[in-house]
DNA sequence: AACCGAATTGCATCCGAATGCAATACTGCC
DNA sequence: GGCAGTATTGCATTCGGATGCAATTCGGTT
């Protein structure tokens, strides 16, 4: 008995096939098969059978050859660009958990430099994902080779403007809007932004969005640096922004709270201001960092709970129903009012 | 011209296959196949005929067939469990990018709960993944259940006493005997030790490493709470701490930086303590906020790029020669001297 | 120009599961 | 008990590319 179970549970490197489970239970392959799926039918003393078969023999469906007959992977690809966001980690595993739960397992393509982007293309079709994901940059020539190859496509926290695709985002623009309406009503008049990464969507929308509210209320004195959303460069442009206009802005507007934090240090340890007494200074996203005691950043948090759920959610539509027509969903973030600026009393 | 271009670029739901391309170039399918292979042997005309069909058809092979023929899926599947830890996140793109320059993907597996395990292990065996890098908790009963499918397994920062499985690490006990010996060596005798989650090999690892050191030098007086990594539990753990033992320790040694940061707050905003000079705290990992100068925390930074890079060509390794042995490799971690402790001098 | 060995190419088959269709086994009903 | 109608089951084929083997072509020799 138990040298049975031995024998074929032990170092039998060939794993057990449709077949050698048809034969152990006397059925047709096509029976096992019917078995292993959701809406085929089985009599219960067929199922009986080829579980007690397959459960001996460790019998699993492979999902490679149903890949292959079905046309359906059963998988989507994600993609990423650098992490050093901070806030992306907690994306992806959120990602992967919806996507898990929908039966739908993650392809994981992480790009380094934006050269690896056509790498990255040609591997996905060439796994024949049932869909994309992708929070990293693609040019709209990109996007269209894989629209071409029929799959469906969610950009997360971007937009292509000139392209018809599906995305989820934070409202970046409204974001700002409040961080600078609340500076603005609360005394502010002189403001530092310190952008990221110049090919950084996110970025982009996010300063510009602050620049815009403030010539809406005419405040004219704004300075402008840039990082690349890392704490030293935080720091850095902490710096330079003081070295540029000869003296401290009221106002700090960061591009994302890592680097909010990075100037809140530069300003405190290098420039001897008290933050928020001396400057006010505010970031984006709500990464954990951003709660910490020591600096309390008030920020924008985005709902990447409800974010993320409905990426996936927005993508698995799509694959089903592939004729389903694009779609743009902007979630507002929250907004966080830590201590780090003084903004108008609620 | 592009008319014909366009035909076939656009909207061609259908996908070329190797037929489509053999066709088109007037040879047999075999011969589009050794055109897309790495030793096969194919003659220039032969090779400039087919890339010339194939790039007009937009032919990419089908990595699913491919690995259904081959038996070699070209995936390796990566489990982690709980990002909180906030050090993964890099772990997991350094991975991908490994793996990425050897041809391999990677299916990625979040664990939420415990239980999904099972619900993991049987989708990676099912997708026939090539290998298995872990990050997550498994039981040595799921582990031979992997291994006995013939599939290599490298654990990541844990190991199995009871089953030979190869594995990468960072030698968690000799950091902590590291700043166990600074920090005896600078005065401290009383300490209180902040844990992780009590399922946690890390956090196991560290603390009795941390107190088997104490124990060494003869330090009695040592308290021990636990947390869940987070920042919050930081916390919350200082102050029981304190509420514990009726006053604060000399020393703190928390898990993993991230709680370190908790205690650091909470000593300083709860307790009026002034770190270092009051209390010394001390983490582990050498996250990013670690070195924010707010804390700048004293920890052992592990050395993630050196270790992902191990982890991934040891797996690697093991695909291409299962009869390898296994093989378990710890890396030293790189002792921070911050400024959150009193240390000894150098 | 004839010939030998090496390099190319094509043919046929295989990987493992899904599925349309036909055959068979059941069910309920009169 | 017989029959229509439905539920199961098996057969044969399919997905797309890889590969052993045989057939063919090519290059270099003499």
């Amino acid at each position: 008995m138990s040298r049975v179970a031995d024998k074929s549970a032990k170092k039998d490197r060939k794993r057990a096939t449709s077949y050698d489970v048809a034969r152990e239970a006397g059925v047709s392959q096509s029976a096992v098969s019917r078995v292993f799926q959701d809406g085929a039918s089985a009599s219960k003393a067929m199922r009986d059978r080829v579980l007690a078969a397959a459960n001996k023999l460790g019998y699993r469906p492979n999902a490679i050859a149903r890949g292959l007959i079905t046309q359906r992977s059963n998988m989507v690809a994600v993609v990423i660009s650098k992490l050093t966001n901070l806030y992306y980690p907690e994306v992806l595993v959120l990602l992967t958990q919806r996507f898990f739960e929908h039966g739908i397992r993650v392809l994981l393509f992480a790009l380094d430099r934006e050269s690896d982007i056509s790498n990255t293309i040609d591997a996905l079709l060439q796994y024949r994902v049932d869909g994309v994901l992708t929070a990293a940059m693609f040019e709209s020539r990109e996007l269209t080779a894989v629209e071409n190859a029929g799959i469906p496509v969610v950009l997360y926290n971007r937009t292509a403007r000139d392209s018809r695709v599906s995305s989820v985002r934070c409202d970046q623009e409204e974001g700002e809007r409040w961080l600078v309406e609340q500076l603005v009503g609360a005394g502010h008049r002189s403001f530092g932004i310190v952008a990221g990464p110049e090919d950084s969507v996110v970025s982009i929308e996010r300063t510009t969005g602050a620049r815009t509210e403030l010539e809406r209320l005419g405040i004219v004195d704004v300075t402008t640096v840039s990082g690349d959303f890392g704490y030293d460069t935080g720091r850095r442009c902490f710096a330079e922004l003081i070295e540029k206009r000869g003296s401290a802005p009221d106002a700090v507007i960061a591009a994302n709270d890592v680097m909010a934090i990075g100037c809140i240090d530069e300003a405190r340890e290098a420039h001897d201001l008290s933050v928020p007494n001396d400057i006010s200074i505010v970031g984006f996203d709500g990464v954990g960092p951003a709660r910490y005691a020591a600096y309390d950043v008030t920020t924008v948090r985005q709902p990447v709970h409800r974010m993320t759920e409905s990426a996936a959610k927005m993508l698995i539509e799509r694959i089903e129903n592939p004729e389903l027509s694009p779609e743009k969903r902007a979630f507002s973030g929250i907004p966080v009012r830590g201590s780090s600026a003084r903004l108008v009393a609620d």
